[in-house]
DNA sequence: TATAAAATGATAATTGTTACTACTTTTAGG
DNA sequence: CCTAAAAGTAGTAACAATTATCATTTTATA
């Protein structure tokens, strides 16, 4: 990855905004620095330096929303490599709002637990 | 909320999808039973019933991403009401990963857990 | 400093989802 | 039953977030 001046606006911007900024929003606070970064610019760093691991990328799922029939408390899995989405029991943290509620002021209402990675199937390619 | 056959054609078609369908996918199983029933019904319906707590509605955050520089494991809270997203410290479910992992046979790379609710300075409102 | 690789800005294109509109079904009450 | 109000529908336009394209500029290095 090479030295870009517009990569050093936006990783420092990012730094300076606890607030989880959307791409929008960051797009908006670097134009303050140089109103002729563009947005694509914007998203092609953002998603390079998430690729290397320097920021994260928060969306549980990628783009699409899935749905499910199963209402009962469960988590999810899903294939980096094939895209499917698995249940995944809820026991594996069985008092986690509970513990989570005790632990902060905010009303928690519900709560949702993505795990990534490779399934069976595709690991056996 | 009234009957329609085309809900009724879209939940059984849901029931019958284990694996978490995105939209267009339903769509594609939906038409094969009535071909005629169009994507704004599918949406339409899917909001609705998840709305009802009748299906779920899978996804992590809303339309956009997020990005976040602190890529120290932590979760997020995601606030209904204003939008903003909080920090919530991972040790609220210390060995979340390898009791997941060790109840599955997946390899898991990396995990998110986000809660919604309403935040303190909304709820104060 | 010449050159190949990487990055950029501007904008077009794509994708997933929602809004709109004229029309059809459903549901209660007389 | 019949009928009007409420709820639902198909089809399509609109929208918002993101990605692709491409001609130009910047960076690293031989």
């Amino acid at each position: 990855m090479n030295y870009s001046r517009q990569r050093e606006i936006i990783l420092e911007t990012l730094t300076e905004n606890v607030v989880h900024p959307t791409a929008e929003y960051l797009h908006d606070k670097v134009k303050e620095k140089d109103p002729k970064i563009s947005l694509a610019t914007l998203y092609r760093n953002l998603n390079q330096l998430a690729e290397k691991g320097i920021i994260k990328k928060i969306d549980g799922l990628e783009a699409s929303s899935h749905f499910d029939h199963n209402t009962f408390k469960h988590y999810h899995f899903i294939c980096k490599e094939c895209g499917k989405v698995f249940d995944i029991s809820a026991e594996v943290a069985p008092d986690l709002i509970e513990k989570t509620q005790s632990l902060t002021d905010f009303t928690i209402e519900s709560h949702d637990v993505v795990f990534t990675g490779i399934c069976n199937n595709c690991k056996n390619k």
